[in-house]
RNA sequence: GGACGGGUGGGUGAGUGGCUAAAACCAGCAGACUGUAAAUCUGCCGCUCCUUGCGGGCUACGAAGGUUCGAAUCCUUCCCCGUCCA
C-alpha cells in the first residue's frame, strides 16, 4: 500500500469529534493521528457489531457513520462481525439474559447486515472480519488465561450487572465472558481506535486493559450517543417500534422522520447526517430566530436522510410527496401500486386485511367506523361496504394517516 | 435437597366462584386541532360471523386434568421463575 497523505491532525480531529459523546483519551487519539500522518500509516478503527437482528435501523447507523468518517479521513475501517459473540449475547443494558442465537441465525443476519452497512461504508475500503475466526480457536486453557486477566469485582462494577445483582435478578456465567471476548477481539485486530455507543463504554475500556495485558498498544475508545427513537423518549429499537429501518421505502422513511419531536431533530442532524457542527449551529439559530420554520428544518433533515439511503433525487421526491399529501392534503403523486385480479365483489374489510392495511377484519372494521378509510378521497362510513371487482378499474385507497395504496384491478 | 414467594392481555398491575374479553395506568390505533411535531380533547384497543346489535359464536389469565349450572378465581399433578437456608 502506498503511504497515504492525511489532512492536518486538527482538521481530522474536528470532524471525528463531531457528535461523539466521549473520547478516551483524546490526547492519545491526537498522538495516534499525528503518528499516522507522519508515517503515512492509517489507523485501524474497529467497530464490532453483533448480528442479533436481520435489519439495521437508523440507531445503528450513528456509530457506522462515525466509522465512515474515519474512512473518509483515510483510515482503515475494520468492520467486525461478532458472529461468535452474538451467540454469547451482550449483557450490556440488558435487564435479563438474552436468549442465545444459533449459528444459522447469526450467519443469515450477518449477510443482510453487511448489505445494509455498505449503504454507508465504502465496500472497497472496508476490512470485514468475523470474530469466530479467532474465538472459535481458543482452547479452554486460552479462555482461562483470558479470564485470569480481569477481576470479578471490577466486572461487577458494570452498571447492568450491578443493578441486576441488587435487584436479585439472574446473571449467567457466560455473560461475564462477553466483555472479555470483545476485548480480546481488539487484541487480535490491533485496533487503534474502537467505536461504540455510550452503553458500550465499559466494553471498550476493557479492550484497553486487555490489550495492555497482552502487550499491545492500547486503543482509543470513542463513544457515540444513543439515538433516541421516534417517540422522543426511548432509545431507538426495533422492539419498541420507534425506529426507521434503513431498507424502508423513501415515503415511509420521510414520514417517520417528520414525526419526530422538534427538539429531537438537532441530535438527529448531529448523529445521522454528515453536516458539520457549524452548519447545524447556523440552522438552529435560524429556527430559534424565527427565520426558518421548524417544520422546514425537519424536512431538510428528512430529505437528507432519505437521500443518504436512496439517492438525492429520491429524497427530493419524497419531500414533494410529503408536502402534497400532508400539507396540501392531496393524494400522493405516487402511491405504491397493488394489482388485484378481477373477481366477485369483496367486502372492504376483507380487502383491507388482504392488502395488509389492517391486521385483522375487526381492526379493519374499526378503522372504517373511525372514518379512517378513504377511497379516492371519499370517506367510507359503512363497514359493510362491498367493493366491486368485476371490472377493470383503479382507485386510491387510504387507511389511516399514512397508508396509501393505489389499487389496480385488471 | 429444604422453606417461602410468584407466573393475568404488548408492558406495569388489579381481580380470590357468576355483574370479567378481564379494573387502572402505559404503550398503540383512529378522529378533532395542527406543522402527520409537541400539548390537548374524543373514541377505539382478542378473533370471527352476520340481520352492525347495549347481537351471535370462538379463544384467552404458565400447562394438563378435575370440582361446579358456572372457574383467572377452588382441588390435583406438572412446568417455569425468584428469594432465603444448605
Amino acid at each position: 500500500m502506498t503511504p497515504q497523505t492525511f489532512l492536518p491532525v486538527d482538521e481530522q480531529l474536528a470532524y471525528l469529534r463531531k457528535g461523539a459523546a466521549e473520547i478516551i483519551r483524546e490526547e492519545e487519539l491526537k498522538a495516534k493521528l499525528e503518528q499516522s500522518r507522519k508515517t503515512g500509516k492509517p489507523l485501524r478503527v474497529k467497530l464490532g457489531v453483533d448480528p442479533t437482528a436481520p435489519d439495521i435501523h437508523l440507531g445503528h447507523t450513528v456509530v457506522i457513520r462515525k466509522l465512515k468518517h474515519f474512512q473518509e479521513m483515510g483510515h482503515t475501517a475494520v468492520f467486525l462481525i461478532g458472529d461468535f459473540t452474538a451467540m454469547v449475547g451482550d449483557p450490556t443494558g440488558q435487564s435479563e439474559t438474552r436468549p442465545p442465537l444459533t449459528r444459522e441465525q447469526v450467519n443469515a443476519n450477518a449477510k443482510t447486515y453487511l448489505e445494509q452497512v455498505f449503504k454507508i461504508l465504502d465496500r472497497e475500503k472496508t476490512e470485514i472480519r468475523y470474530n469466530s475466526e479467532w474465538l472459535d480457536k481458543l482452547s479452554s486453557y486460552d479462555i482461562v488465561r483470558l479470564c485470569a486477566k480481569y477481576r470479578v469485582a471490577r466486572m461487577l462494577e458494570r452498571e447492568d450487572f450491578h443493578t441486576r445483582l441488587t435487584n436479585q435478578q439472574p446473571i449467567s456465567m457466560h455473560e461475564l465472558l462477553y466483555p472479555l471476548l470483545v476485548a480480546y477481539d481488539s487484541v487480535v485486530l490491533e485496533a487503534d481506535v474502537e467505536l461504540g455507543a455510550t452503553e458500550q463504554k465499559f466494553n471498550l475500556l476493557m479492550g484497553r486493559e486487555i490489550q495492555r495485558e497482552y502487550g499491545k498498544e492500547t486503543q482509543v475508545a470513542l463513544t457515540m450517543p444513543i439515538l433516541v427513537g421516534l417517540d422522543g423518549s426511548r432509545k431507538m429499537s426495533k422492539s419498541l417500534g420507534n425506529y426507521v429501518g434503513i431498507t424502508e421505502s423513501p415515503e415511509e422513511m420521510f414520514g417517520k422522520m417528520m414525526s419526530i419531536p422538534d427538539e429531537l431533530m438537532w441530535s438527529y442532524y448531529e448523529l445521522v447526517t454528515d453536516r458539520t457542527p457549524q452548519e447545524i449551529a447556523a440552522l438552529k439559530k435560524e429556527v430559534t430566530g424565527g427565520s426558518l420554520h421548524p417544520m422546514d428544518a425537519k424536512m431538510h433533515l428528512a430529505k437528507e436522510v432519505v437521500a443518504g439511503f436512496h439517492g438525492g433525487e429520491v429524497g427530493n421526491k419524497a419531500a414533494e410527496n410529503f408536502q402534497r399529501v400532508f400539507r396540501d392534503r392531496q393524494a400522493p403523486a405516487e402511491a405504491p401500486i397493488h394489482k388485484i385480479s378481477r373477481g366477485p365483489a369483496k367486502k372492504l374489510t376483507a380487502l383491507l386485511v388482504e392488502l395488509k392495511l389492517a391486521p385483522s377484519k375487526t381492526e379493519a372494521e374499526r378503522l372504517i367506523k373511525q372514518k379512517a378509510v378513504e377511497m379516492d378521497g371519499v370517506t367510507i362510513e359503512d363497514p359493510r361496504r362491498e367493493i366491486d371487482l368485476s371490472n377493470p378499474c383503479e382507485f386510491l385507497l387510504r387507511a389511516g394517516k399514512k397508508k396509501f395504496l393505489r389499487i389496480v384491478v385488471d
